[in-house]
DNA sequence: GGGTCCCGCCATTTC
DNA sequence: GAAATGGCGGGACCC
């Protein structure tokens, strides 16, 4: 735009606009400059207040300018001062209202018809460009507005970014692994445990770089991590960064402190340490972690809530964000439904995550570890009880084989043959089977006649199968069911660790029962912008169970009890059995970038 | 005193 | 060179 005065390209901007606004324009124009004029014929004014004076009219003006013709019916400037929208979430709310119906429309700054100081309006572009609803247009000052579904789309591709799921299917598969190659040890397990997880964290920081598709280019996200400093000074980069970390940092919960994502934000970005440069950067990514949250608050992606973390004196007690989606709460949860709250992402992907074994597995590493161990001590058990050994020998050494995949003899390595590997296989696969049930079985998907209304499900005693009751949330399980499933009853479970309690507190079914105060605490949000909506306890998942069991509490609508996960609990480097942890600690994002991967002993 | 978030300076980018 | 854009830190406000 070719202009010959500092207010000609605002004079051209205000044709544009209405005849009213044009009017409006025109006089404040020749308001400021004669104010201006008259002031500095009696006041010397430095040339910064100069300077300063004209940045004020033109503020003043442009967000005249950016007044609408609907919005613009106040006849003073007070009023029209009163009218600017300055905060975030309201300005997304006047985006939403603006575009909500609409899809594919391209749009400049001049074509918002809702009053909002430009600086802020930037921000919030930035940040829904950054969710997916906005993509920059190819010239300058013109955007285009997508729809939901590409935001849905775009946030579901951000999570896949984070690998939890081929995280988890790693662990998974190298959990599976472990029970049949009875040979591996559990230093290798965790060893290569942690590894996947690491290299999956590294993956994904790619990923989200090749994500963003902000003006930035691409290509210089997909070198080094050190690079990434860059990237998360990117409003919209660092939106993408923010909402991976929900599903990298926090895979089962979907919860952060700004603190947590703050600090590995700068961690990924290689600055993390000690000195005031690092926490003034600390600092400074809060504040604009705050933006995004007015912002995601508004679209109702994430809710604000209270995590507590340790217990008694060391209770800590501190606001977080979980991230529930695009779907705000439904009408059923208000109304006291035991369904969950619908995420967007499973409406997309329409993953059935609840009792699947992928879901379950969306756990943290320290969690997994503490499962293999059980597994292996179960394992081991059950070989010596119930002889679980194969009858086929080696033709070369004629020794005995066991379920092992690999196709040598582990005695003489000779190759098997075709047949003895098929068999061998053909029993691994069924020994697998049957671990895979005992140790990962979900919830039966058959619901088991109550007499006290709702269905109650039956469960088991295994760890992971308690992260998926918890996940499963909102299910009603009475102690006395939850201490008398028949699994529960025939296995005799010797569990290194209470990873997750298996039992309810003992009036959880009762609604009239008194609950103590401090027993976890969970509400409804009504205002898209709440205060502290939801008191959430993170202590630790391998915790004494009546740490776990004070979490519950029904809401104080009694409509709806929201189960998250316990956050990821870092364990000692040493690869040895857990038996207690105070569940108290550093936040995770607070340890070492390398901690969770303790260097394999040698 | 810390959490929150609005304000606005000023550097950078775009035209 | 002007305007648009946006990174960034100050500081007011609130609890």
């Amino acid at each position: 735009m070719k202009t010959d005065s500092p207010h000609s390209g605002l004079r051209l901007l205000s044709e544009a606009i209405s005849p009213h606004m044009r009017e409006l324009a025109k006089k404040e124009e020749e308001q400021l400059i004669a104010e201006s004029l008259s002031r500095e014929s009696v006041i010397k004014e430095t040339p910064k207040e100069q300077v300063e004076q004209r940045n004020v009219g033109k503020r003043k003006l442009f967000e005249a300018e950016l007044m609408s013709e609907g919005s613009s019916q106040g006849s003073n400037q007070d009023e029209k001062e009163a009218s600017l929208t300055r905060s975030l979430d309201k300005i997304v709310e006047r985006f939403l209202e603006r575009f909500s119906d609409k899809e594919n429309e391209q749009f400049t700054l001049m074509d918002l018809e809702f009053t909002a100081v430009k600086r802020r309006i930037y921000d919030v572009i930035n940040v829904l460009e950054g969710v997916g609803y906005i993509q920059k247009w190819q010239k300058k000052n013109s955007y285009l507005w997508t729809s939901k579904a590409t935001m849905e789309e775009k946030i579901l591709k951000i999570r896949r970014s984070a690998n939890v799921d081929s995280q988890n299917q790693d662990l998974v598969a190298t959990i599976a692994h472990s029970i049949v190659a009875k040979d591996e040890t559990f230093d290798d397990l965790t060893s290569h445990s942690d590894n996947s997880h690491l290299e999956a964290s590294d993956s994904s920081l790619l990923n989200i770089s090749e994500l963003s598709n902000s003006s930035l280019d691409s290509s210089s996200f997909s070198s080094s991590c050190s690079k990434s400093s860059s990237m998360t000074k990117n409003l919209s980069n660092l939106t993408v960064r923010f909402i991976s970390l929900f599903f990298r940092i926090s895979p089962v919960n979907w919860t952060l402190t700004l603190d947590e994502a703050a600090e590995r934000l700068v961690a990924d970005s290689g600055e993390l340490d000690l000195t005031a440069a690092s926490k003034s950067r600390i600092a400074s990514i809060k504040r604009r972690l705050y933006d995004i949250t007015n912002v995601f608050l508004a679209l109702g992606l994430i809710e604000k809530v209270q995590v507590t973390y340790g217990a008694g004196v060391h209770l800590q007690r501190k606001s977080a964000y979980h991230w529930i989606g695009a779907t705000s709460v439904s009408s059923a949860d208000k109304t006291g439904s035991n369904s969950t709250s619908k995420t967007v992402l499973e409406d997309v992907t329409h993953l059935q995550q609840k009792n699947s074994i992928d879901r379950q597995c969306q756990t943290s590493p320290s969690l997994l570890r503490s499962l293999i161990a059980d597994i292996h001590a179960e394992l081991d058990e059950a070989r010596a009880h119930d002889s679980i050994s194969l009858s086929l020998n080696c033709p070369t050494c004629l020794n005995q084989l066991h379920r092992q995949m690999p196709a040598l003899c582990p005695h003489c390595r000779s190759h098997l043959p075709a047949a003895t590997n098929a068999a061998l296989s053909e029993s691994s696969n069924s020994l697998l089977s049957t671990k895979q049930k005992l140790l990962f079985s979900p919830l039966p998907s058959s619901p088991i006649a109550s007499s006290d209304g709702p269905c109650r499900r039956q469960l088991t005693s295994t760890p992971l199968a308690g992260v998926s009751k918890i996940a499963s949330n909102f299910c009603k399980l009475s102690s006395a069911t939850l201490s008398s499933g028949t699994f529960a009853a025939n296995r005799k479970r010797k569990s290194s660790a209470p990873v997750f309690s298996t039992r309810m507190p003992p009036n959880f079914n009762n609604p009239n029962a008194a609950i103590p105060r401090s027993s976890f605490m969970s509400t409804l949000v009504t205002n898209k912008k709440p205060l502290a909506s939801k008191t959430l306890n993170f202590a630790s998942p391998i915790a004494p169970n009546h740490e776990i069991n004070r979490q519950r509490k029904p809401s104080r609508n009694g409509a709806n009890v929201h189960f998250l996960l316990p956050m990821e609990v870092h364990l000692p480097s040493s690869p040895k059995r857990i038996k207690d942890d105070s569940g108290l600690g550093p936040s995770p994002s607070l340890l070492p970038p390398n901690a969770l991967n303790p260097a394999k002993p040698t």
